[in-house]
DNA sequence: ATGGCCGTGTAACACGGA
């Protein structure tokens, strides 16, 4: 079973994009982040003809999370319970015995932001509703907008304290460790730097300035099955003309 | 040199993103 997350930066305006993906890559299920459309602007049809069902929690303009699954898939959770204020940001689905979950965290802006606190709050309320929904084989894949780690930024030294690299935010990530959801990739790669997202501006891509910020966090039962996991950086890279979004895929391969 | 790019709303630029 082939599992991915991806923040597309508007489903509308990556929809050729993103189809030109899963035609590469035919994941099983995927969670996308940052549709920025409604749930009645969400192409159906589009992802049918690809061979996917979709469930989704959109709204206008902005945030917006949706689950494509080649096989039936059930609606558990829209919404992260008490947080509407912050926007779509989780839906839960299950598919095939996997309870699976997307999140697209809130960015918090800056440390000094009052924003910055709200996606604190988020955080441990994320984690709150995850420590009832843990057990069995569970995913929470994502835009975490944190870096876990130092060896997750491209510029530690210049970034330590700012906004995704704060202690009180990995603190959040070492919470949702403890509630029993791992982060895939780090668990079968502890010394590899990689990175999901890359600022569209000043070539940063291609500089190596990027973060690691999407992540597929899993249970011990999905963690014991999984046999890979990478980020799909040409996929950051337009494809035929068409331009990419700032964040890459994550994928995962599970027995 | 702290902006550079992109998507959306809305109809020239403002705002959010990270």
């Amino acid at each position: 079973m082939r599992i991915a997350t991806w923040n597309v930066n508007g489903l509308r305006a990556r929809l050729d994009f993103v189809m030109h993906w899963l035609a590469a890559r035919e994941p099983d299920v995927v969670g996308l982040q940052e549709l920025k459309l409604t749930d009645e602007q969400f192409p159906h049809d589009d992802f049918e003809q690809a061979g996917y069902r979709a469930v989704t929690h959109g709204q206008k303009a902005w945030n917006g999370v949706a689950i494509l699954s080649r096989k039936p898939l059930e609606v558990t959770q829209l919404g992260l319970p008490g947080q509407d204020a912050l926007g779509s940001r989780l839906v839960t689905a299950k598919v095939e015995g996997l309870t699976f979950t997307t999140v697209y965290c809130p960015n918090g802006k800056s440390t000094s932001h009052e924003d910055y606190p709200r996606k604190l709050a988020w955080f441990d309320a994320l984690a709150a509703h995850l420590r009832e929904h843990a057990d069995g084989p569970a995913i929470v894949g994502g835009d975490f907008n944190i870096c876990p780690e130092a060896i997750d930024s491209w510029n530690e030294e210049r970034l330590a304290g700012q906004i995704f690299h704060t202690d009180e935010e990995r603190a959040r990530m070492q919470t949702l460790h403890e509630a029993g959801f791992r982060d895939l990739f780090r668990s079968l790669h502890p010394e590899e730097q990689a990175f999901s997202w890359w600022d569209y501006r000043g070539g940063a891509f291609h500089r190596g300035h990027g973060l690691r910020i999407d992540f597929l966090l899993g249970t011990e039962a999905v963690r014991s099955r999984t046999r890979e996991v990478w980020i799909d950086r040409d996929y950051r890279k337009k494809q035929d003309g068409l331009t990419a979004s700032d964040h890459a895929p994550v994928l995962a391969e599970l027995e």
